[in-house]
RNA sequence: GACCGCUUAGCUCAGCCGGUAGAGCAACUGACUUUUAAUCAGUAGGCCGUGGGUUCAAAUCCCACAGCGGUCACCA
């Protein structure tokens, strides 16, 4: 069998490795004791002259980047940044030079020496001694273009995290996000939980689920779409005045750029609130992360710049279908009436849609596109909003708002339906709409109307979806961008 | 799911009016030795995504399939 080209280059570090070994020293090594980071030197030593040298000794480590020189000068790569290691015949013992002769870029190493920064202004460390940490096999992409085929980023995560600092800062930027909502919720008092992934009874979203099965329990489950109705059982026990959980929902549905298959979302509720007061959490919130990690609550994403001060526009959504189609939806008595005006506006509705349905899709079609700057769109229709509490003012609609930014929807709220009667019904509704073959209608969960029927207290409760407002805060195009290892099919014969 | 596009060396890309497969980087051999995408000389490295078809001849034209991307549909 002919050796590709590839097969080459993977013998050739082979046979370093092998060489690094029968001259007595370990290529994997157990542990290594750098006292330094690439970027704390930077800091430490920022003003030193062109052409200085220290005395100062240190010990760093990380993955060679470039040779120059042959080996002279090694670029060091570590979790914070890059230093340059200088070995040179006057200063670096011949031992630890011959070493040069078993590396290769993309090898883990550790160097010690002291910090120089060189006449042309590079800061250095010039070597007295270097270690082999993990002999590396495989040749890195090209050290100018990088790897920027997108297929191979999203496949070999850990070479685009090598090569690439926007996708590091982006993933660092994400756990920063997500350790913010995690203080901001402890801050207020909020207890995390944690609720079944597995589920027996599909609930609190309208979605397609993914299906697994147990086999002990011969038994199918539904990973969850949403945890909403397990929240606001805890909730109903006492728990905890505000709950909150952060964690993985899995929707069996197309992929896009804005959607994976498994996404990680927030959700809160908090007794004695309405959905007003989630208007001022949801916004305050998002303010807070903005600030931290941009300064500013203005920034931009793609062509725009968002404005995230408050106050953040608040609208019924009918009053903006209104603006958008001239239309007052809410002088449509019938659902018959509400498809026959869609229709007249040109948008496709299907037949059996209900009149709630109907405002929604002309909502998605003519002001969706619109809500580029944060605005909390208010009040849906009933029927479409199966878990929250009826209007206060208008028998029609419910109390729950959408926030909007950048046209995606990354917020949804309302004051909690804690009526077990009413719940029952909209259940009712939901599986009636189910078995007339609307598959993201939701399961009648009898135990949670006995939930209910034991006393949720008023409460508010909103979601957010954590992989957007990520997309947003680091002005990411794609979902995948903001997330480790984001769903792709398999490949059939893998090759790497 | 539908439509459009992409797939050539480890990486980034040329080549696509059909006529023996190219460059830069990486690698290897050597030179040089305070570089910054180091430089210079040389060497090696390819099932041109997979499978069919047209043709004397296919990386190139046609068809199917696969993966990926974009747009649309569904959704967060």
């Amino acid at each position: 069998m002919p050796a590709t080209g590839q097969a080459e280059l993977l013998k050739v570090r082979q046979g370093k490795c092998d060489s690094l070994r029968q001259s007595g020293a370990d290529p994997y090594p157990y542990k290594y004791a750098p006292d330094h980071k690439a970027t704390a030197l930077h800091e430490k030593y920022k003003d030193l002259e062109n052409g200085t040298e220290t005395t100062d000794q240190v010990c760093v480590a990380g993955r060679i980047m470039a040779m120059r020189n042959n080996g002279m000068f090694l670029d060091l790569q570590d979790s914070s940044g890059k230093i340059q290691l200088f070995c040179h015949k006057d200063s670096t013992p011949a031992g630890e030079l011959a070493k040069l002769d078993y590396l290769d870029i993309g090898d883990i190493i550790g160097g010690e020496g002291t910090i120089r920064r060189t006449p042309r202004g590079e800061l250095s460390i010039r070597a007295v001694k270097i270690q082999m940490l993990s002999k590396s096999m495989r040749p890195l992409p090209e050290k100018y273009h990088g790897l920027s085929d997108i297929e191979a980023r999203y496949r070999q995560r850990y070479v685009d995290l090598i090569m690439n600092e926007e996708s590091r800062n982006t993933l660092r930027t994400r756990s920063r996000i997500i350790a913010l909502i995690r203080n901001y919720m402890n801050d207020m008092g909020a207890l995390e939980v944690e609720t079944p992934i597995l589920n027996s009874i599909m609930g609190g979203a309208s979605a397609k689920p993914f299906v697994t099965h147990h086999n002990a329990l011969d038994t199918d489950f539904y990973l969850r779409v949403s945890p909403e109705l397990y929240l606001k059982r805890l909730i109903v026990g006492g728990l905890a005045d505000d709950v909150y959980e952060i964690g993985r929902l899995f929707r069996n549905e197309g992929i896009s750029p804005k959607h994976n298959p498994e996404f990680t979302a927030i959700e809160g509720y908090h007794v004695y609130k309405d959905y007003h007061d989630m208007m001022d959490l949801v916004e305050n919130l998002v303010q807070t992360i903005v600030l931290d990690i941009h300064g500013s609550l203005k920034i931009p994403y793609g062509d725009y710049e968002i404005d995230y001060s408050s106050p953040w526009k608040r609208q019924s959504m009918l009053s903006l279908v209104e603006e958008e189609s001239k239309i007052d939806f809410m002088t449509l008595k019938t659902a018959d009436e509400a498809r026959t005006a869609a229709r007249d506006l040109g948008i496709f509705v299907d037949p059996k849609a209900s009149w709630g349905q109907v405002v929604e899709t002309v909502f998605d079609a003519l002001v969706e596109p619109k809500l580029i700057q944060p605005t909390h769109v208010m009040d849906h229709p009933l029927d479409i909003s199966p878990l929250a509490k009826v209007h206060r003012e208008n028998p029609r609609l419910v109390e729950r708002f959408e926030t909007f930014i950048n046209c995606w929807e990354i917020a949804n709220a309302f004051s909690e339906l804690n009526d077990p009667a009413v719940q029952r019904e909209r259940f009712n509704a939901q599986v009636a709409a189910r078995n007339a073959g609307d598959e993201e209608a939701q399961m009648l969960d009898e135990d949670y109307v006995v939930a209910l029927e034991y006393g949720l207290p008023p409460t508010g409760g909103w979601g957010m979806g954590i992989d957007r407002l990520v997309m947003l805060v680091t002005n990411s195009s794609n979902i995948r961008d903001v997330i480790c290892f984001p769903t792709l099919k398999p490949k059939k014969n893998p090759d790497q």
